[in-house]
Order: structure tokens, then C-alpha cells, then sequence
DNA sequence: TAGTTCTCGACTAGAACAGTTGGTTAATTC
DNA sequence: GAATTAACCAACTGTTCTAGTCGAGAACTA
């Protein structure tokens, strides 16, 4: 599970869509407009959208976007699986239980890095657009860390 | 909270200190061939983590680094927060309250994000650089999710 | 003094990100 | 039927980050 600013930014115009979508295709123009991400960035990434099945399109005025499932049974994870590729296996992908076996038989911090792919995995298919545009987001929230004046990391405990 | 290969690096390179050391300094030459990467990058990971109070440092033969704390006291968390430098606020950023603000007061995203960032966190705080060398990281594992023929999406629920 | 190891700064190829440009195709409206 | 709307598509670009290289120096040990 990659996390980008790319993953971000479709999610942020997918809550838009689940936003202003009363049963009408909304146009990516209005989109672009209303989260002010440019309009062809838009294309690229609906274009990920479409092929994996999240929303369908509608051509012509009038035209746009449209929700594939409810905003309900949409979760962020799926948004984000879609536009982000599975990333080719480097060193040690979280993803993937190849790669990382570079003359030991598995790194040692193999497990660290695929129980944390798991946990965000898990918390964000647990949530959907729906829940994020109601604000219905569990707030454990709190400043839980902070740097210095010297700029080291320091954390509340 | 950022995840890059960097951090990933760096908590490598952490590991194999755990493991490696007996009270004496272990060299960086040492961490970069048993973990194949290149000396001259983890001298700038290991500037970062020693200017974090993570590492101290022996200059001179036999010298090398040394945790500053036990891997009991040595958090995941601390390692990656020391060496991914706080990221400027883009447009919504994770971690900070501000940024977000285009001309809306707060995108409707931003409590997602914040969450994210704070379940990454926990979660990675919850682990030490010991649990890791004892391979006590909790395996709630197996395949979460995967992609069809197609390349589409899909999760196993 | 020689050798080891950390310390620091500048530089680099390659990739990803975010966006641009310039088209085409399909549907609607005039 | 012509003009307009908006999805589609591909190639290209400036910027940033990654991962690494290189060179010089400073501290310590033998």
C-alpha cells in the first residue's frame, strides 16, 4: 500500500464527486475548479479510476463522472489502490514476500513493514467516501509528537 | 508522518545495530555490506539520526555507532521521524492543521489524513527496535487484498 | 605518523510528481 | 449539420526526491 500525494488527491476529488453528485454526472472541469488541482492531472487519474472499475463515465455537455458503487460502498482504499501502480518490488516492498531476500533468506525487518501495509490497509477500507464526506472520521486525533527547538523529535507520551 | 525507502533504510540499518552490538561501536562499512547498501548514503542517514539523539558516535578505529538508548527504548517511530525531514505543507498535509485551507477553511479530507497519520504512528511507536530483532511483530497477515487478471482491483473480504 | 572511522558539503542519474499541450472521439444543443 | 461540451489519449516538461558518488577534513587509536 503506497502512500503519494497522488493517492491523496484522488481521493479529495472523489469526495467532491460523492459531494456534488445528486444522480448527475459531474464534469471534471467543476472538479478541478472546486479542489483547484488542474483540470488534465484530473484526466490522468480518472482515467486509473475507470479502468478499475470505481466510476463510470457519461461523454457530451452535460457529461462527467459518476460513482460506480455507492459512496458508501466506496472506501478510500479502493480510490487509492487504483490510482496508485503496485509499486515493482525493490529492496523490500511491503506489498509483496518477494524481493527482499538479498543474500539472507528475509530481512529482518520484513514483517515490520508488511503488518504496517496491513494496518493502513485495514484502516482505510474501513472507511468510505461516504463517511468522509458525513465527517464521520474517528477523531483519536491530538498532537502526539513534536520536534524541538533544536529540531529533534520528541514524543508525548 | 512520511513513509519513504528512506525511512525504511534507516530502521534497517537500526536493526542490524541492534543486533550487531555488544556495547562496542559497530561501523557503518560493516551495516553497509551486511545489508547491501551504499556507505556513503547511510553516513547521511546516520548524521540525521545522531543529530536526533537516536545514535551516538565513536570516531577512529574500532569506532562506529551506538544506540543511545536500549533497543527496548529505541521506537520504529523515533528512527523515521529523524531521518524524513517534517515535510512543508503542500497542500494538505498529514501532519500539520495548516495548508489546507485553498478557500475552503478545511478540506474534507483533512481528518482523514490526520487519522492516517495517527494510526501510522501508533502503530509504529507500539513497536521497538527489539521486537523487531525478536521478530515479535504480530502477524495479522495474509493476502488483504489483490488484483484481478485485469489488473483491477480487488479486495478479499 | 599511519590508518581507521566519522563528519560534512557538493554533486549526479534516475524516477516520480504535478502539470501542460494538443489533439481525438462521443454526445448534446442550436 | 455545425458548434459546443466533455471525456479520452499520448507525449512532453519543470521540479522534487531518492539513492548514490566524490572529495576533503577531523578525531581517534596503534
Amino acid at each position: 500500500m503506497k502512500l503519494s500525494t497522488k493517492g491523496r488527491y484522488a481521493v479529495m476529488a472523489m469526495v467532491d464527486l460523492a459531494t456534488h453528485s445528486d444522480g448527475k454526472p459531474v464534469s471534471l472541469g467543476d472538479v478541478a475548479e472546486r479542489q483547484e488541482i488542474s483540470l488534465s492531472y484530473l484526466e490522468q487519474l480518472f482515467g486509473r479510476l475507470r479502468k478499475n472499475g470505481i466510476v463510470t463515465s457519461v461523454r457530451g455537455p452535460g457529461g462527467g463522472y459518476l460513482l460506480a458503487r455507492s459512496a458508501r460502498d466506496t472506501r478510500v482504499a479502493d480510490v487509492i489502490l487504483a490510482v496508485d501502480e503496485p509499486i515493482k518490488a525493490t529492496r523490500c516492498t511491503p506489498g509483496s514476500s518477494t524481493g527482499c531476500r538479498g543474500r539472507q533468506q528475509r530481512c529482518l525487518t520484513h514483517d515490520l513493514w508488511e503488518e504496517l501495509g496491513n494496518q493502513i490497509y485495514l484502516f482505510l477500507s474501513s472507511v468510505s467516501l461516504a463517511d468522509v464526506v458525513e465527517r464521520r472520521v474517528l477523531g483519536t486525533s491530538g498532537m502526539l509528537f513534536q520536534r524541538d527547538h533544536e529540531g529533534r523529535v520528541a514524543a508525548n507520551r
